[in-house]
DNA sequence: CAGCATCCGCTTTGATACTG
DNA sequence: CAGTATCAAAGCGGATGCTG
């Protein structure tokens, strides 16, 4: 990217990861750890593989991504964001919070990955801690998701599970509205959720209190 | 700006506020207040006077910014955000946050704005704010800055002032190195700082708690 | 002068095809 | 799988011109 030539702390910032599609290659790193070239792709739909190529060129020089080379099994390339570009992540948190107004807008023709579930998840917390953990088998999107409560915290990851508090599916904008709490269970079934188990689980989570300023 | 096309907050969000310039429209907008289109091109050195226009428009369609046709004596139109465009402020702090390491590499070519201060000294704290007030003249740049605190919090803003407790002037960098304490004051006296006053005032400036995550 | 719009050369992007 | 090559289209930067 041409460089805003400002002595400026956020121009600086944007220097480096201002290009289009750099920042959502940091998310896709941050949310899914290591990823091979195809990985990226495939959590980046609609990028052009000779920009993906480019970005991870430009991300390696500012210090944002590393190449390491796995050995057999994988036998590939990963990539891999630096400690320095991990603390990306409060950026992609003010820039996740800011857009998830806009997330009310349907989905439309839009792509959606499983794993980006993480990020509005992520900022749920567990309101009983002391209750046993919560497992909860969420199919929406790509891939079956286990999104479970470690710590008072809420994580998302790939996989099933074999007995769930809950098992829910259906459309993702339905999906993470009902889990956040803004659609009850019959607004959400309207809206095309599929759900089975326990509901009480559900109202144990809870949102984060905002980022402070 | 071309959609992403992806149902996801950060993709959404940079949908919308995510093509060049933008974000830098939102600080000035942030930092100044209502802006003339006059001051936010002296705000934002190389920008072409077009993109300016097109990035107003394309704010102002995405509710960021709103057009205001302030009566005489400013008898002209002032550029203004609208609530959701303050709600920026957090997204343009941790950018701030990440870029601030940045500043470390020196001025060389690129332009500077008083204003700006406003960002890195806006994260500092009076650790004493239960003493009187402190008032210091900062002169970097294109305009005097006074830089006083309010409430155990630091503020920024244009204008010089009869007694301050301490005026300093010098290169940006050293100037705001020296204000957060990551300089001393023969370390930036080396670098060019110019101080004249009180010098224990600058110690009660100290740096904020971070973000949480 | 403030506030744009137009034009033009250049760079970046996006889509597709191709290669080790 | 992990990219590179190619090329048309869009976006950007700079200069300049127009209007109240």
């Amino acid at each position: 990217m041409r460089s805003y030539g400002q002595y400026c702390a956020v121009a600086r910032a944007l220097d480096v990861v201002g290009d289009r599609w750099s920042l959502l290659v940091v998310r896709e790193l941050l949310m899914r750890g290591a990823c091979r070239y195809t990985d990226l792709r495939h959590g980046l739909p609609g990028i052009a593989t000779n920009l993906l190529a480019d970005r991870l060129r430009d991300l390696e020089g500012g210090g944002i991504v590393t190449r390491v080379d796995a050995p057999p099994p994988i036998a590939t390339t990963l990539y891999e964001l630096t400690p320095r570009g991990s603390e990306l992540a409060p950026v992609l948190d003010a820039l996740g919070i800011w857009g998830a107004e806009l997330m009310a807008q349907p989905q439309g023709t839009d792509e959606f990955r499983s794993h980006w579930l993480a990020f509005p998840l992520g900022r749920l917390t567990d309101s009983a801690p002391d209750l046993p953990p919560i497992t909860i088998q969420v199919r929406t999107g790509d891939q079956p998701m286990i999104v479970e409560t470690v710590d008072g915290r809420v994580r998302a990851r790939p996989g099933t599970v074999e007995h769930p508090d809950a098992a829910l599916a259906g459309p993702p904008g339905t999906v993470v509205a009902f889990l956040r709490g803004r659609l009850d269970l019959a607004g959400a079934k309207r809206r095309g959720l599929r759900f089975e188990g326990n509901k009480a689980v559900i109202t144990r989570l809870q949102p984060a209190r905002s980022l402070n300023r």
